[in-house]
DNA sequence: CGCCGCATGTAAGAGGTTACATGATTCG
DNA sequence: CGAATCATGTAACCTCTTACATGCGGCG
């Protein structure tokens, strides 16, 4: 029994949809799921392989004229028992890691400007992601889903939206605090105070 | 050169605040940086080993009575400088994966209800969250730390907040479309249409 | 007496990423 | 003519997880 692993479960997901290619699960993910899913287009490949040596998906290679041959694989009766007892299960939430976060906080050892900067550049990020992201939703009712596809997918773009904008608010929160933090009543002051632990 | 990596400057950067011992890293990332940022313990001394192998810190053994020894680790000179210029870069993005909104996506594949599950447990674990970060910041100032890295946990905090308060909002508007989707006009009705991409 | 906290380590392996490789066609 | 698109693969490598290992002291 193969262990619980979301990139499987992702690729045979989409499987289950409509028999696929790596690359047509490259493309499908890239210009959908983006802002929630995606995968390094290599390691596609190889679960493809993973799920038909493990009897969830058959693949059939295509001759194409004048193209490099496709091999379109297709979910079985098993991998769709794998995949409904997978949705079935709780989401494993992942370990946090936010780089952004973590450099904010380790900010003391870099001038107090290099830290808004970093604000300034997570905002712009956040702008330009909360743009593409209206859209996107614009361009949800165009795209040839059907109705279920398009209101799960615009569930997720509302989740995206919002956190997008909570981040954006923030921004304007920590620039504020960043300008109170770096102005000392006195110049070229060095707080003496210690950290301690427990 | 070491590769940009994050574990190994999340440790650098600790040190740099204050030699430590593997173990009081694993609790200071637990009791304070977990709403932004965590490690496997074990992972902390191979990663404490690795800088001390690249000259970014050094580390000696302190006896204790009736206690296991414990490995001080300080930050060196090199050490720091590796960690400022690392501080200056922009914050790499991690790969977004987010497993709730994937299952989700994928949830056609089972009955309604389940999906409203997922909703309701990540309800569950967002208010959970909301609460510990509220008692969390109400702590703060007692915990002993400087004013400095009180305010750089505080906008850490705040962020996790709104971000936290986004994804609670989101789930009652999410329960609201899901409910009208499973809601078909005739019983048993199955839509036939066929997605396509492109 | 058994569990929890302190304190670190090793080794195997999962789950990826990245560089390298190939090769035809279509488009500007 | 060069770049992008279609289409897949291999192999080395990195990062991190997990199971296993050890051992003392204090507390209920």
């Amino acid at each position: 029994m193969p262990k619980p692993n979301a990139s499987r479960y992702a690729v045979l997901g989409l499987l289950n949809l409509e028999p696929s290619s790596g690359y047509d699960i490259k493309q499908f993910i890239e210009s959908s799921l983006g802002h929630f899913w995606s995968e390094s287009d290599r390691w596609i490949y190889v679960t493809l392989r993973q799920l038909k040596a493990d009897g969830l998906a058959s693949g059939r290679a295509q001759d194409q004229a004048g193209r490099p041959d496709r091999i379109v694989y297709t979910i079985t009766q098993s991998g769709r028992r794998a995949l409904r007892s997978w949705l079935l299960e709780p989401a494993q939430p992942r370990r946090p890691r936010n780089e952004l976060l973590l450099k904010l906080f380790l900010g003391q050892a870099i001038p107090a400007e290099a830290n808004a900067k970093h604000i300034e550049r997570h905002r712009e990020a956040m702008t330009d992601r909360h743009e593409q992201l209206g859209q996107y939703e614009r361009e949800l009712p165009e795209m040839g889903l059907d109705a279920q596809s398009r209101r799960h997918l615009s569930l997720t773009l509302r989740l995206a939206k919002r956190v997008t904008a909570a981040h954006l608010r923030w921004c304007d929160e920590a620039d504020g605090l960043l300008k109170k933090g770096s102005r000392p009543s006195k110049p070229r002051r060095r707080a003496p105070a210690k950290r301690a632990r427990r």
